[in-house]
DNA sequence: TATCCCTACGATGTCG
DNA sequence: CGACATCGTAGG
């Protein structure tokens, strides 16, 4: 008797014989539908099949059935000897032969993870697999009912230490928090009292790794959320368990937990959608922030922090002395850990949720995604095409040497500026593409012609004006049901209950419109596609300019404008004004193209260059109508300036455009550098951050960065790329001392006041008729400077 | 197996 | 000293 089951299926994996999809059912018991009848394919012309068949015959590999799609023929094979066919034929020019077949079989079968599906079949017994049931699917069929409630997990493991830093080999991990919306514990093997009820104790390592295991399994999670748990919690807890023999039983299969190579070393735990979030944090939200550690980026993103004062040393006194009330700290700290891996998990959900249904990923591979991998699988999901395989080494190598010209940058004329108004383009690059019909296979096609299609002069090519291209078709998509959406959400209060949620998913949309362009210049992409970039970017400079023109005719005064922006004083400084320019303009652009009014500002500056003649671009300041200050490119907002000068170019800015009292501003300036003179300011405050962007021997100078970096590297800190190397600049020969040995009165004040203070805000005092000598000035007659 | 593009500024060190 | 290369970080 056939037995039909409803799932919300997580996770898929694949076996020689089928796949194995695994989930919950709608009353939470675990589930696991083997799905045998999968068979992948691949495409080619059909006048390579016959060569496709005889690599077959010699591997010994059977056709298991072909179709014919237009000039191409699909194929299809057992699972077992695709990856091999695919291997063996690869110079048949085969199309949909190298994509992942965990991933790929979502998008075949048009299952969407964490919606509801439907599964017929017959009951099978697997011993080796940890769930309630496994049916053997005749049958599989979206139901399109998104799961509503998800249940996240959040963890984290706390170790001793011998140095700075926990060796796996020597240090053993002391507690281990979990927190989930109704459920917390603190795992730990040294008793205390008295103790919170949500502690518990058991009496060594292993145990704490066994409980931890069981907790999990019980608590039945759809996520288990990390923070940086790829890098340290996962590895950690593989290399304790394997030392005390333990089989981490947390996969719903047989295997054990391991850690996967997918661009970076990350666990993955078959079942469910364990998430180390810091990856999604960091690639696609790219907060702006110079390092992800949890505490800055909760602090960030959640409004609180990590409990404060605690550190490894820290951590291992408290754990080697043992006092209760310490032990009992230890245990609150570790679960506010927890709590933080969670909520950050439960804030990136609706996003990361609308991504799984935009790429029909699951979860967990959606959290490891970029912008490239992001685009990619929205095409391989969505477009009606075959799809290439990726670019060899040799050729991204190639492609990567050529580079064209991308948006225009209209140099300003420094100075102060009132009542200025800003106008952009909303998604300029992705509305090109729809409106242009950019893609690379409509472009220079022989039905239209020159004159036929849309033409591109300056680059001698033209886009099809007959059949709509895919990238245009996805790209066009994305861009009205974002606007839908914004629509609802302008008439949406953000107390709402939809509201998040609506939020969620133009924050989706945008994030993968936004990346395509860059997405056809990028040279490993499957669908590169040099003329289509610069054909983007080329039209992006025609409409702006056109804008200018227009704006220009009107009678407007230009300031700036970037790319795809513009900021105008305008002649009578009336909303009718600003309401018949964007008529003007949006009459002649092609949908959807549209130029929106952004905002008005009180004021306004524009910098001069530090070197050279003119105005520096990318380099401004704005008062809005709430008096508060928008900064852009300026040093208060670069993660490479020491506080001290970051903090004072913001406070004179204040001063300056907001209070409009340059004296008053002259004077705070004055009191900073007198202050930092008689050595009496903070370190902290004087530290300038740099990131590595590179392996330390790499470096061909000894910017200081450097050298700090290298006296990093001598005391045994983990210099790598990426590291974060914080130094003050001293007197004496060496010129640079690390932050943390550096002591209050060996920073060099003449430094900090000439190439951090007055480097930071000369060039606004300048707007305002204060030369670099009337910054100095009044300097010298204090102490005789 | 890593996976988005170009434009721009400014700090610093080195070389002639 | 200026020109130049190297490097990091920003804007869009």
């Amino acid at each position: 008797m056939p037995t039909e089951i409803n799932f919300y299926p997580s996770d898929a994996s694949v076996t020689s014989e089928g796949v194995f999809v695994f989930g919950y059912t709608q009353d939470k018991k675990k589930i696991a539908v083997f799905d045998a009848k999968y068979f992948p394919w691949l495409a080619l012309a059909q006048e390579n099949v016959d060569g496709l068949r005889q690599i077959c015959n010699k591997l010994g590999v059977e056709f298991k059935h072909t179709q014919n799609e237009g000039n191409l023929t699909k194929v299809f094979f057992n699972i077992k000897d695709f990856d091999k066919v695919a291997r063996e034929a690869r110079q048949l020019n085969l199309y949909n032969s190298d994509i992942s077949l965990r991933k790929r079989w979502w998008i075949d079968r048009k299952i969407l993870p964490f919606t509801l599906t439907k599964a017929i079949g017959e009951p099978l017994s697997r011993a080796n697999l940890k769930v309630d049931m496994v049916l053997g699917a005749d049958f599989l069929d979206s139901l399109n009912t998104s799961l509503d409630t998800i249940d996240i997990v959040g963890f984290d493991f706390e170790t001793s230490s011998s140095g700075a830093f926990p060796d796996p080999e020597l240090n053993a991990i002391i507690s281990i928090a979990l927190y989930s919306n109704n459920f917390r514990r603190v795992i730990t093997w040294k008793r205390f009292a008295p103790h919170e009820p949500h502690v518990t104790f058991v009496d060594s390592e292993a145990e704490l790794i066994e409980e931890f295991v069981r907790s999990v399994n019980e608590l039945k999670p759809h996520i288990l959320a990390g923070y940086g748990s790829d890098n340290f919690d996962m590895p950690y807890l593989i290399r304790r368990a394997k030392k005390y023999d333990i089989e981490l039983e947390l996969n719903w299969d047989k295997s054990e937990l391991s850690l996967k190579r997918s661009g970076h070393r990350t666990a993955r735990v078959v079942g469910i959608s364990y998430c180390d979030v810091s990856h999604f944090i960091r690639r696609i939200l790219a907060l702006d922030t110079d390092h992800y550690s949890l505490d800055l980026v909760a602090k960030k993103m959640l409004g609180k922090g990590k409990l404060a004062g605690f550190n490894a040393k820290r951590i291992n006194e408290i754990w080697s002395v043992g006092l209760p009330e310490e032990l009992a700290l230890l245990c609150d700290y570790n679960l506010i850990d927890a709590q933080l891996a969670q909520e950050l998990a439960k804030k990136i959900l609706p996003v990361q949720m609308e991504l799984c249904k935009l790429t029909g990923q699951p979860l967990h591979d959606v959290n490891l995604m970029t912008y490239g991998t992001l685009v990619e699988w929205f095409v391989i999901k969505n477009a009606d095409i075959f799809i290439p395989p990726r670019p060899k080494e040799m050729e991204v190598a190639e492609r990567q040497r050529h580079s064209y010209e991308g948006g225009l940058v209209v140099e300003p004329i420094p100075g102060l500026y009132k009542d200025i108004c800003a106008f952009d383009f909303r998604s300029l690059y992705p509305s090109i593409i729809a409106s242009h019909n950019i893609s690379p296979e409509t472009m220079d096609c022989s039905c239209c012609g020159v004159r036929g299609g849309f033409a591109i002069k300056e680059e001698s090519i033209w886009f099809c004006s007959k059949k709509q291209g895919f990238v245009p078709k996805l790209v066009g998509d994305l861009v009205e049901r974002r606007k839908r959406i914004n629509d609802i959400l302008a008439a949406t209060s953000p107390s709402d209950a939809s509201f998040s949620e609506l939020m969620a998913r133009q924050h989706a949309l945008k994030f993968i419109a936004a990346a395509f362009y860059g997405y056809l210049g990028f040279g490993a992409s499957r669908f590169y596609s040099f003329d289509c970039a610069k054909a983007v970017t080329s039209l992006g400079r025609k409409y702006i300019q056109m804008v200018l023109k227009e704006a220009n005719k009107l009678g407007f005064k230009i300031l700036y404008g970037d790319t795809d922006s513009l900021f105008v004083v305008m002649k009578n400084d009336t909303d009718a004004e600003a309401k018949s320019f964007l008529q003007i303009i949006n009459s002649i652009l092609p949908a959807p193209m549209e130029l929106e009014f952004k905002a008005k500002y009180r004021s306004g500056i524009f910098l001069g260059k530090k070197s050279g003649e003119g105005g520096a671009k990318k380099r401004y300041a704005l008062l809005t109508q709430g008096n508060s200050l928008i900064l852009r490119g300026l040093e208060a907002i670069r993660g490479d300036w020491s506080n001290l000068a970051k903090r004072t170019q913001k406070e004179i800015l204040q001063i300056l455009l907001a209070e409009q009292d340059a004296e008053k501003g002259l004077a705070h300036f004055r009191k900073i550098t007198n202050n930092v003179k008689t050595q009496k300011t903070e370190l902290e405050d004087l530290a300038i951050r740099i990131k590595l962007t590179r392996p330390l021997q790499s470096y061909a100078t000894n910017a200081p960065h450097v050298v700090a970096a290298k006296l990093a590297k001598a005391k045994g800190h983990p210099v790598r790329r990426g590291f974060l190397v914080s130094y003050v600049r001293t007197k004496g020969p060496d010129k640079v001392r690390l932050l943390e040995d550096c002591k209050k009165e060996d920073y060099d004040a003449d430094y900090y006041i000439e190439h951090q203070l007055l480097r930071a805000v000369y060039k606004i005092f300048e707007i305002f008729g204060y030369g670099l000598e009337k910054l100095k000035a009044g300097q010298t007659t204090l102490e005789g400077y």
